[in-house]
DNA sequence: TATATTTGTTCCAACGTTTGAACAAAAATA
DNA sequence: TATTTTTGTTCAAACGTTGGAACAAATATA
């Protein structure tokens, strides 16, 4: 019994001798139709299994009730935590979200955002890949008048809402928690540079090595892509110096995975040897041996925030220029690899 | 420079003095359109920042170009390489994706699929959440007429295409695999038997064991929802036994990890004291210590042949009736959790 | 030269819904 | 009873694009 045509507003107001308008203002409890027409119509729609053309609604309104979400990818924790959680609060407000991923490429991340304007979407709510460095495809989504919210990865100065945590205290406190367990040479696999968040890390971890008047030396700051392949890379780099820090911390869990691989397989004690700190809080940070001390993002309260910023610059069509930058304290998780001391 | 009104078709007709159907018919490649509009048109467009309306030409069309993908979670390797693989085959023909994740509710499941109705989508690909039993939902789907395309999750009696791996063999693979490897007391973790694939994969598991003469105790055939936290519970419960197993096979690698932890903690080897072994390849089975046995899904196999049996479909109109049930070859990846016997 | 064909365009209706204006009928007020 | 207000509905246009039919002009064929 394959219902091939699909039941319109029209078949409602056929069956029930009334004008199709009628039906829609029913539908939409509109405050002028009896009681009585909307039962009637609601009882035919039931029947009927009546679903509304979203297509012609968004399509006469002028908005779709859609929200693209861009992340580099899906497969980590943080972002499918921060995912969910944007939808359950833009559900609640009768909007969906198209998700896509980037790969952390540049080329892919603007064929998503032309998808999504494509896609009528409402608003954009991005994190930027790794290779971005041009900022041209999100000015044309502010071009296009819809909102830009960022988050995590997108802090810079495009001039829209942004969502993260406070890298640079964070990264702070990472060094002075291995300064206290009693590290000396402490070395950090960082993010690329350009990338504000990255640059921010890099920025306390140094800001912290000096304030303690700690070695802060070249070999020991290094720049990566902070893959599981690269922090492998980077780890085996740092072995390989005539000195080797006591402590490393890794700007990413994903990349301090990998570290903490090739100190495993070089028989390299950790934390005793070579304390390790990365970050993020992926749950494999609790699964892996030793256990890696790493940061708590908050994923859960910056996807809801990023939505909920999103809900403002739509509810307030004027052109309310008061930036929203909520950046939220993040958590040190300290475990097995990088506790030395007793506490 | 808020360029806040969108230009359309109309703007560029009346730009050049033409007819908005000539320029929707330039900007179609339409064959009775003359080069010289046709590349003024495209001028003008690109001069003024056209950007189609998707959602009027969908709604002229009666179809979107968007297709939906369902599945319990986009952070596990394996479904987010599949949507990975999907969006690859599908963008080249003109399609995107709205991807939605069940978290594993049935509720949930439902309230996805209602919505990408709701969207208009062309078709569906789906994997199914571990607690839906109901296939209401999903049969809704088929009478929009619309295709449904399963995978993993998602064999059933929906009479619909579906492609995933060869379970039953599998299983038995991996039974034979530990008997090889000299394990005489095997166990199994398995996921909820109303699922088929996990129904397959215990099936797979009894007959091998009794293929080889070995004990087949009730206390060693356990069901399980298969996260990580249930992974150890299992695990805890076998290790309660009297008889305790020497092997154990985890129809699922998180349950797998789970197990794993226990064991570790509990300072038993593995696998010289018990043998372990998981299912899905995630790619942490080959980070945590000892690295963990799996078997590969050929996720990105999956993927693309789920994409190219919606187009298959999309593109015949008819309602051919021969169903596509694609069943690949999983592949055993033996590591140290299950090597005991040098090779 | 008359007719047939091709070419390039316009015209118009349609996709399904929404919305303000218009309107008749019913109810409330004078 | 005459007038105003309220109520419930219809009317008509619109959102932006598409595609078949119609049509005039240019070109090819008889």
């Amino acid at each position: 019994m394959a219902n091939k045509k699909k039941t319109t507003i029209k078949d409602i107001a056929n069956v029930l001798g009334i004008t199709p308008s009628a039906v829609s203002k029913a539908l939409n409890d509109h405050p002028r139709i009896s009681e009585k027409t909307k039962s009637a119509v609601l009882q035919i729609a039931r029947n009927l299994d009546y679903q509304p053309n979203h297509l012609a609604s968004a399509l006469r309104k002028g908005k779709s009730n859609l929200v693209g979400v861009i992340v580099p990818r899906t497969n980590s924790h943080f972002f499918s935590s921060v995912i969910e959680n944007i939808e359950k609060v833009l559900n609640k407000e009768g909007y969906h979200i198209i998700i896509t991923q980037s790969n952390e490429s540049y080329k892919k991340e603007c064929s998503n955002i032309d998808t999504l304007l494509f896609t009528q979407v409402d608003g954009i709510i991005a994190s930027m890949a790794n290779e971005t460095v041009k900022l041209d495809y999100f000015e044309k989504i502010k071009s296009k008048g819809i909102p830009l919210i960022l988050f995590d990865r997108g802090e810079n100065d495009l001039n829209v809402d942004y969502i993260g945590i406070n890298d640079y205290e964070s990264s702070h406190m990472i060094v002075e928690h291995l300064i206290n367990q009693g590290c000396k040479r402490i070395a950090h696999i960082g993010g690329y540079k350009h990338t504000r968040i990255f640059n921010n890390r890099i920025r306390g971890y140094v800001d912290a090595i000096k304030k303690h008047e700690l070695p802060l030396d070249n070999e020991l700051l290094i720049e990566s892509s902070l893959t599981t392949e690269d922090g492998r890379e980077k780890m085996t780099q740092l072995l390989a110096l005539k000195n080797r820090p006591d402590a490393v911390y890794v700007a990413g869990d994903y990349a301090a995975l990998g570290a903490l691989q090739v100190l495993n397989e070089h028989h390299i004690s950790v934390p005793l040897d070579i304390a390790l700190v990365g970050f993020g809080n992926e749950p494999f940070t609790a699964m892996v041996t030793p256990t890696l001390s790493s940061v708590n993002q908050h994923s859960a309260e910056i996807g809801k925030q990023a939505a909920l910023t999103f809900l403002e610059r739509i509810k307030t069509p004027t052109v309310k220029q008061s930036l929203n930058k909520i950046i939220l304290d993040a958590e040190l998780i300290v475990r097995s690899s990088s506790r030395i001391k007793e506490t």
